[in-house]
DNA sequence: ATCAATTGCGTTATGCTATAACGTGTGCGA
DNA sequence: TCGCACACGTTATAGCATAACGCAATTGAT
């Protein structure tokens, strides 16, 4: 459960997503690291499992794609609620995390007797420079 | 850009989504409708589609599904930033509405100079039944 | 040291989700 | 009557994700 050693296929996908300007696909990743011996989906969806686990990636729902995680802190603990704005127009993602909206949300289901395993917020829309 | 008569399609999308117990993907629908003469996917998703732009319909981005809308409202307004609860147990969808929540987005992103066209917001975990 | 369990790897095949591209028909206003 | 918008139907293809198999390396008791 915990973080240990990077696999080859994790370090090269981490390396992919981190040199990203944006999110990328499982595909795309793929493509990226052919040159790299990496050659089926599989390798790459494995890879991106055990980084999803360790919070070092995120997926993004809306766009069945990935990102690699920004926040400033050394991934020792689970990063709460995370929250994504993703713009349409040049892919920039940011993430956020929120206090405020973590704590309503957790009053809202417990209204509802219900128990959160992931929570997923993601905005679309155009960032500053989009317009 | 108002809500017309639905279709023939659209009406037997609807239906399928409204009769049922929890979210469906296309496919799921289309099955459901091959007897009454829905052959293809893309008849599904065109009339996903319009029912999406009417706001009859939500889609689910996190499981790739589509739930009938459940506001008490007339849908003759845009319905803000709607929110799920996502049973991983039995299913079950339960849409909500928060002001509070949707304000704080508005402010988070407003600090971003970003303009948000859609938000998606799905929290999966189990219901009160499916503890 | 040995065995069993775990974990990652690589490959092939398959399944699920969504859209492209084309042509048809129908209604409706200019 | 013409042109346009829109819904429809079909075939084909693109894009996203997992099943199932066997092998190799690691670990950690016994
Ligand atoms: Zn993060
Ligand atoms: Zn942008
Ligand atoms: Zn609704
Ligand atoms: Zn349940």
């Amino acid at each position: 459960m915990g973080m240990p050693q990077l696999t080859r296929n994790q370090s090269l996908v981490l390396g992919a997503l981190s040199h990203s300007e944006g999110p990328m696909s499982a595909y795309t990743i793929l493509d990226k690291l052919r040159d790299q011996g990496v050659r089926a989906p599989l390798q790459v969806y494995r890879a991106l499992d055990k980084l999803l686990e360790y919070g070092l990636v995120h997926r993004l729902e809306s766009i069945n794609a990935f990102v690699a995680c920004t926040c400033p802190h050394e991934h020792e603990h689970d990063h709460g609620v995370t929250a994504f704005t993703i713009c349409e127009g040049c892919g920039q993602v940011t993430e956020f995390h929120d206090e405020a909206i973590e704590q309503r949300l957790a009053v809202l289901v417990r209204g509802q007797s219900f128990k959160t395993e992931k929570t997923t917020i993601e905005i679309r829309g155009h960032c500053k420079s989009c317009g």
